[in-house]
DNA sequence: GTCAAATTAAATATCGTTTTTTTATGCCAT
DNA sequence: ATGGCATAAAAAAACGATATTTAATTTGAC
């Protein structure tokens, strides 16, 4: 059977090891958070285990795995629905990632070691990179500074050691990061946020605690009048 | 099929509206919680499947809901298990609980209204109440105890209406139970904490925020002295 | 004509078997 | 003995058919 292995990229020469539930659930989980599945449409068993090519318990489970992360509710006995989508559940996205990402900041920095720190000026750089080179052309690279965002974030707090406070973040990050696709019509960096990151390069590499946090909290509290701006559709 | 409705205590006149895959999840959830079933231990489908009377699917789609909160964990081809437990980790949840409690009860205080305060007042009549008749009979009333506990906290943030924030701070609770529970032989009150009640209760009814916060925090650190003197097993 | 009950259709939930993978056992060569 | 290899047993994953439940439609009474 090889419906699934065609269907997701498989770079690598060897074939894949996943399970064909994780690849349903890998694939749905993009789609969900590439906005390409609508916030409260239906997701039916039958349907997707047509697409698929695989059995409903399978779709069934690969959906029970979504549940983790919140991107699909279910209820009783009327199925799964893809996460639905509000602004007040936006603004407590972006409330908790500021708490959380504040103080697994302040933790990495606690922590943090000359290993820690060398990853930390490399991801700033690839994201500086690129940032620089954006002006102009915004939609081939918005892909590549998506990813090397991401990787900036990361590395920022990776020198903190609480798994479950990893964990939590890094759920509400996928959430921001679906939010602000679903409101993009055309793709692109919603604002100037080089001299953000900048300011918290420089804040977490200085070492102060303080300042690192509170302006991350303003960065990521800052996306929320971006989407206000775009108006997301109430549910 | 009666299996089920026979063995989860139906005290309702009407027959059970949770569907099969609710049951299982029920009963492993509370095995889980209270310590019956080993950390770390193997859940084997077949057997679960005998156990229950159900069929196989039902079972792995019961401990994928499991994988929400976090309390089995599942990888590749081998199946699943009990969530382990360590010190480390227990020191990780105690961590989260108080930044998330913290955070909870300065949003409650600053939107609860009148209702929310006589719940809360409530809350802690109930909870004073037991906590006096309590000594010298320990073992009659710790279940009661833990039950009026979990209301007492849960009526105080109540009033704060961040969803994400209190989906991640329950399950924290409950791990935190089940922490408990665990290294508990003979189950009693780990400490006097009906003073710490009181004075948490006096400054949310004050609307003071930072006392509210400090001593909340306070209060939920001081369980892992408690646990380190039990000496959980590593893993 | 409207509402409600009954019927039909659609979809979910559940089951038990089959396939695939992993783990344990035993054999042989070194 | 020991280490590697083939084989057997056990377990997980996957499948598709069946049973239940919910939603939609029709029918009938007032």
């Amino acid at each position: 059977m090889m419906t699934l292995a065609g269907a997701g990229l498989n770079l690598g020469a060897k074939t894949s090891v996943k399970t064909a539930i994780e690849e349903v659930y890998a694939s749905l989980r993009q789609e969900i958070l590439n906005g390409e599945l609508a916030p409260q449409s239906r997701l039916r068993i039958e349907e997707l285990r047509q697409r698929y090519g695989v059995g409903s318990s399978t779709v069934r489970e690969a959906l029970s795995r979504l549940l983790v992360e919140n991107l699909v509710t279910t209820e009783g006995q009327r199925g799964f629905h893809v996460a639905p989508v509000s602004i007040k559940d936006f603004r407590e996205i972006v409330e908790m990632r500021t708490l959380l990402e504040a103080r697994a900041v302040r933790e990495s920095i606690q922590h943090g070691d000359d290993d820690w720190e060398s990853r930390f000026v490399a991801a700033h750089h690839r994201l500086s990179k690129i940032e620089t080179e954006m002006p102009g052309r915004e939609k081939a690279t918005v892909d590549e500074w998506e990813i090397r965002n991401r990787e900036f974030h990361n590395a920022m707090i990776s020198a903190c050691t609480n798994l479950w406070l990893l964990n939590f973040r890094e759920i509400l990050y996928n959430h921001s990061v679906r939010y602000l696709r679903i409101s993009l019509t055309e793709r692109t960096i919603p604002r100037d946020v080089r001299a953000e990151h900048d300011a918290i390069f420089n804040a977490v590499i200085n070492r102060d605690q303080d300042l690192a946090e509170k302006l991350t909290i303003d960065h990521i509290r800052k996306s929320v009048a971006v989407m206000e701006a775009r108006k997301l559709g109430e549910t």
